[in-house]
RNA sequence: GGGCGGUUAGCUCAGCUGGUCAGAGCGCCUGCCUUACAAGCAGGAGGUCCCCGGUUCGAGCCCGGGACCGCCCACCA
């Protein structure tokens, strides 16, 4: 731990987060505060699991964002008592850490396949060492308050224990199997992906129109298609059941084109007749309708395409070997040779990506490992339907049931070699299948020798159980009955199927309840010019950096500052706007402590108007932001603050209190008030912390009485209504205006900010807060001022809510712009009385309107004519 | 092809169930080194709230239509 800033508080004029950040970091981590007991159960505990970042990662915007959301939500709940964990960790990434590391070795000139599967892994493993704890010290200097000293990763033994027992158990209870079946085939990881890793891109392909030429002679069928080296596996053409064209050639067989075999046309009604020609290929290889449509009519499924993404043996000689584009153009030119090609037209349509690889999928039959999703979605859905779980914003929940009420077998199985192992084992000798949690030593039926499956599971399949098996499920630990279900999940909306959605399915499986009951769906965080934030394009910025430049505070706020219910461009303002909170906080508190007087205690013991305003003041900051971060509103919740430390405390308390912590007044109001200004500064640092820590956290050593701890442990305020004083606020806020309105006159009319001017007040009232005004305006006041009623004018009169400052000539008194300021000002208010006059002509407005309203209208025109009645 | 979100000050965004709702931060202009903060303080300028209709005494706010931007889902070769 390092020492503490050694300079007195009076020289440190400028909060500096580099010299206080890693001092109170220490701080935090060694209290323990951040490691709760595993006791109680989650119904009084608060916690919340981290969606894990790859472990390779670093930390980006969207992590700074979710990480400060959550962080803010877990020091408040640790501040209200709770027992509070915040779940850490990082995920294996199968596709994403494995093409990483490939592409290290293919920069060495070697791959995966040479090395082979134990030394790649160790290659990764070390990889990982390299690289792997990168993002969680990115994530202690933001300050979020995890229990680190339980950081998981999906690939740890306890946690791969958890992954094989809930595939075992969801095989034994029929939901996992194994099928050839049609998969979205990426060439570029050579791997099946699932329907979500998929994304539709659009791209202009030639539609080709080929003649298939009956095989009786009696003319052709022409069919248009954009993937013509497909043809080399069709195994039917397709036309409309209704289509009156093609009825005669329904049941007849056609030649197809360049392989010689005979083709039956078939008719399914899935061919849009109104396409094209109105007849289809059918490739049940190699295009998931053509597959369904081969099931439904029993063709046989021919395959040309390997997973290498080249042409195969059975692709014919001519063609075998060569890749997918090569492939076409050699058989558009043979089909061209021969006379078959029809037509060919520029095609504008979407096609399936590699959302990992980037490369085009190839859909391909092959044989994979499936889990059926349908039984486990509908008790997934009810907790949504039912409220047990909520989205927030709303809207996301109806996205998500949209989804799982269509939902589709997800295909698990990854021919990759980063991540968890299948755990089925087959006898080659007489073809037996096993899954078992522990390798079976021999097949139980003759005895051969048995050999694991090669693959491993999808990442998302591991993920799905993170916010149980990273606190020890399947055992029943104290950590799984405390913190087990988690109370919030914060995450992108883009992994809300992938992700969140398995959670819900897998927490009810096996935990029997959903396992958070609040989704909060962040916003996705766009470069400042719009774009995607990203390394590639060159628009990303590194939260790093920022926490560098302005602070872990300042990036902290601005976060919670620019998060909203829609994506949102980042705001390098709104870190600006949080550092400046941090050092406005960090100032005040050292005039305050080096104001007060030693004999103040931190009481609310307010001994003038001022006092009970700002106790006012805080007593509804206070309820407000509670309010705010319980409903995830955390822009508001951040910007509320902001207004308050700025707006009331700083701009108008201080300067208000000011002259009675001179020592001018009493000794007895000087404790007084000093007593209540440490109250409210430490009142404020407790509600500011969530979302400032560090700043606060600082302050706090200087403000803590003994006894007391980390700020960190501390009790967040709670708002104290018998504070709330509406008189005490009507009277400030008519003090301020009043201020600001002689403000405005005195800048306008060019006199200078050091003369006090003298003058008289003419207004009904007040009198209580007319010596803050002159306080703050500069006044002095003449006479009988201080007095209510008209008074006599003087050189000029300034407007003020409910009468006017009568000027009096005095040294540096110039009226100089007077006049103009004077006809402005009468302009404008005969605009506005007009206007309001207009309305109260109305007669329909004052008849149909409200009785509140109409009077407050009335109320409003009586005032701006008493105002240009004065001018 | 369905669905969702957005369009408010030069920029980034707030504006709850329709009546001080036309706001904030930044930027800009003016004046101040006022004994917490000059990365500060005080004051100020700046908006046909995307367009067209409608409902209403009254509409950024509700309804209908349209334009543009963005996102999600989807098996038309």
């Amino acid at each position: 731990m390092s020492e503490p800033d050694e300079r007195s508080l009076k020289e440190r004029t400028r909060f500096d987060p580099a010299e206080v950040e890693p001092r109170i970091s220490d701080a935090w981590l060694q209290s323990g505060l951040f490691h709760p007991e595993a006791d109680g159960d989650p119904a009084e505990n608060y916690s919340i699991a981290f969606p894990p970042p790859n472990v390779t990662g670093d930390l980006h915007m969207g992590h700074a964002l979710q990480a400060s959301t959550q962080d803010t939500l877990i020091r408040y709940h640790r501040m209200l008592g709770q027992r509070t964990k915040f779940i850490l960790g990082t995920d294996h990434a199968g596709i994403g850490t494995q093409m990483q590391v490939e592409k290290q070795l293919a920069r060495e000139g070697t791959s995966r396949q040479e090395i082979g599967r134990e030394a790649f892994l160790e290659r990764i493993w070390a990889w990982k060492e390299l690289h792997g704890s990168n993002i969680v010290d990115q994530l202690k200097r933001l300050g979020a308050s995890f229990d680190y000293a339980e950081e998981r990763f999906t690939l740890d033994e306890g946690y791969a224990a958890a992954v094989v027992a809930v595939f075992v158990a969801l095989f034994d209870r029929g939901l996992i199997y194994r099928d050839n079946y049609m998969v979205n085939w990426d060439p570029g990881s050579r791997s099946a992906i699932s329907d979500l890793e998929v994304e539709e891109r659009e791209v202009t392909d030639t539609l080709f129109s080929i003649a298939y030429p009956l095989a009786d002679g009696d003319g052709e069928l022409v069919v248009a298609t954009v993937r013509p080296e497909t043809m080399l596996a069709d195994t039917a053409l397709a036309v409309h059941p209704d289509d009156e064209r093609y009825a005669r050639l329904v049941g007849r067989e056609v030649i197809l084109p360049l392989v010689g075999r005979r083709l039956v046309v078939i008719a399914d009604e899935y061919v849009k007749p109104e396409f094209g020609t109105g007849a289809l290929k059918i490739t049940p290889g190699h295009d998931p309708n053509d597959f369904e449509i081969g099931r439904r009519h029993g063709l046989d499924e021919l395959s040309v395409i390997g997973e290498d993404g080249r042409m195969t043996e059975a692709a014919g000689p001519r063609f075998a070997g060569l890749s997918v584009p090569d492939a076409r153009a050699a058989v558009v030119a043979a089909l061209d040779e021969e006379g078959v090609l029809r037509a060919s037209d520029p095609y504008t349509h979407v096609v399936p990506f590699s959302h990992r690889s980037g490369e085009r999928i190839e859909p391909l039959i092959s044989l994979q490992w499936f889990m059926r999703m349908d039984e486990l979605a509908r008790p997934a859905t009810d907790v949504v339907i039912d409220g047990r779980v909520r989205f927030h914003p709303e809207r996301w929940g109806r996205v998500y049931r949209d989804w799982m009420d269509n939902i589709r077998p997800w295909c698990i199985s990854r021919q990759l070699w980063w991540g968890h192992r299948l755990p089925v084992y087959y006898c080659d000798a007489c073809e037996e299948t096993y899954v078992s949690a522990t390798a079976p030593e021999r097949c139980g039926v003759c005895d051969g020798p048995l050999r694991q499956d090669e693959d491993v599971l999808d990442t998302w399949f591991s993920s799905a159980l993170w916010p149980f098996a990273t606190i020890g499920w399947p055992d029943q630990t104290p950590e799984l009955r405390a913190f087990y279900p988690t109370d919030v999940l914060v995450t992108g909306r883009d992994i809300i199927f992938l992700w969140v959605a398995r959670m819900i399915m897998m927490g009810i499986e096996f935990c029997g309840t959903q396992p958070f009951s609040d989704v909060y769906i962040t916003s996705i965080i766009q470069a400042p010019d719009g774009r995607r934030m990203s390394k590639s394009l060159g628009t990303g910025i590194d939260p790093v950096e920022e926490i560098d430049r302005h602070g872990a505070d300042a990036v902290r706020f601005g976060m919670l500052a620019m998060s909203s219910t829609q994506d949102v461009r980042y705001s390098a303002e709104k870190v600006a706007q949080g550092q400046g909170l941090a050092n406005k906080l960090f100032n005040a508190s050292r005039f305050v402590l080096l104001s007060i007087d030693p004999d103040a205690t931190p009481h609310a013991r307010p001994a003038a108007i001022e006092d009970r305003w700002i106790l006012s003041r805080l007593a509804r900051i206070q309820a407000d932001v509670t309010r705010r971060l319980e409903e995830f509103d955390f822009a508001h919740a951040a910007l509320g603050l902001y207004d308050f430390v700025y707006g009331e405390l700083c701009d108008w308390y201080l300067e208000l209190v000011k002259a009675r912590l001179a020592g001018d007044g009493d000794v007895e109001d000087r404790v007084a008030v000093s007593s209540t200004l440490l109250f409210v500064l430490r009142e404020t640092l407790a509600l500011a912390h969530p979302m400032i820590p560090f700043v606060t956290e600082e302050v706090w050593s200087y403000v803590r009485r003994p006894g007391e701890g980390l700020l960190a442990g501390e009790r967040f305020p709670v708002a104290d209504e018998s504070r709330l004083d509406p008189v005490a606020e009507a009277e400030l806020e008519w003090a301020i205006s009043a201020t600001q309105a002689v403000r405005g006159w005195r800048d306008e009319v060019g006199i200078k900010p050091k003369v006090v001017m003298p003058v008289r007040i003419a207004v009904d009232g007040h009198a209580e807060v007319i010596g803050l005004l002159a306080r703050m305006a500069r006044l002095s006041l003449v006479g009988e001022s201080a007095q209510t009623g008209p008074a006599a004018p003087g050189v000029a009169s300034v407007a003020v809510p409910g009468g006017t400052v009568e000027v009096l000539a005095g040294e540096g008194v110039d009226l100089g712009a007077h006049a103009e300021r004077l006809a402005k000002r009468r302009a404008a208010l005969e605009a506005e009385i007009a206007g309001v006059r207009r309305k109260l002509d109305n007669a329909a407005f004052v008849a149909k309107a409200p009785a509140a309203v109409v009077a407050a209208v009335r109320e409003k025109l009586a005032a701006l004519e008493a105002e240009l009645e004065a001018l």
